[in-house]
DNA sequence: TTAGGAATAT
DNA sequence: GATATTCCTA
């Protein structure tokens, strides 16, 4: 019997066809819409479909700049010649500026409201999942919890690990870490901007806001005063857009500039 | 049925 | 240690 069973397996074997001939079959595991989404060069020559874009109902959060994982991505291909034996999802990376995302999102609902899936839809990534969202946010909250406990420095507290480093990559909106004052005032009608498109936001600036500041063309007024006195940074990476991704800039200023400045765009209907 | 979140697995 | 998956709960 068992003999049988040896003998069986050995000859159905021997007939399976050899690993070249099975090479032609050779699946990547990125799909072209990640492939796109994440600036990863595809070597297969398959077709350039955009992406389906997770759309917000305004203006959209600028697109994330390149990625520069090593890699090329944050989705981690395990070995790209590796069969597809499992068709499951990469593993995603969280870079720092996915990681600035995901805190803008935070930022921008309150902590309050932010949940996975709101996250989700306000960080707009392709092929980002709200399982995904959910286990960085599980991390994340814990983050919080030991800055609360030790120093609120905004560095991290002890560990020193590479979270501490990714999660310190992003500065900790000062009204995460205590839990009285937060709420709807945190749905600020802004989007940080890639210091690439000042341009662009300086246009829009100039023809959306003319009236205001000095920078985009129109005589000096207390707002201008006041947005002069920003942070440079905020400055020139602020650009008003309805129900939008808020800026960690923003939540970043504790003075009463940053408040002033805010009151310069007041916010539409979400 | 869906989603959040803690616990657990990889 | 980082991220994914499972499991329980609302």
């Amino acid at each position: 019997m068992r003999e049988d069973e040896s003998n069986w397996f050995r000859k159905w074997e021997e007939q399976l066809p050899s690993p070249d001939e099975l090479m032609p079959l050779s699946q990547t595991l990125i799909t072209p819409h990640l492939a796109i989404a994440f600036h990863i060069n595809s070597t297969t020559g398959t077709s350039t479909i955009p992406p389906p874009q997770v759309h917000n109902s305004a203006p959209q959060p600028p697109p994330l700049p390149p990625f520069q994982s090593p890699n090329s991505g944050e989705f981690e291909s395990s070995g790209g010649d590796e069969p597809a034996r499992t068709l499951k999802r990469p593993r995603l990376v969280w870079t720092p500026q996915l990681h600035k995302r995901f805190v803008d999102a935070v930022a921008h609902l309150g902590i309050k409201n932010a949940v996975p899936k709101t996250i989700m839809h306000l960080m707009s990534v392709d092929g980002l999942t709200r399982e995904n969202v959910a286990s960085h946010l599980q991390k994340y909250r814990l983050y919080l919890k030991r800055m609360q406990q030790g120093n609120l420095s905004g560095h991290a507290s002890s560990g020193d690990t590479a979270t501490d480093h990714l999660f310190a990559s992003s500065p900790v909106p000062a009204h995460f870490l205590h839990q009285g004052r937060q709420n709807s005032e945190h749905f600020v009608p802004f989007v940080a901007v890639p210091v690439m498109q000042q341009q662009q936001y300086h246009q829009q600036m100039a023809a959306q806001y003319r009236h205001v500041s000095p920078h985009f063309g129109s005589p000096p007024n207390e707002h201008s005063f006041v947005a002069r006195q920003a942070p440079q940074q905020v400055q020139r990476m602020v650009m008003p857009v309805h129900n939008s991704v808020a800026s960690s800039y923003i939540d970043d200023l504790e003075s009463a500039n940053a408040r002033k400045v805010l009151t310069l765009f007041p916010t539409g209907n979400d």
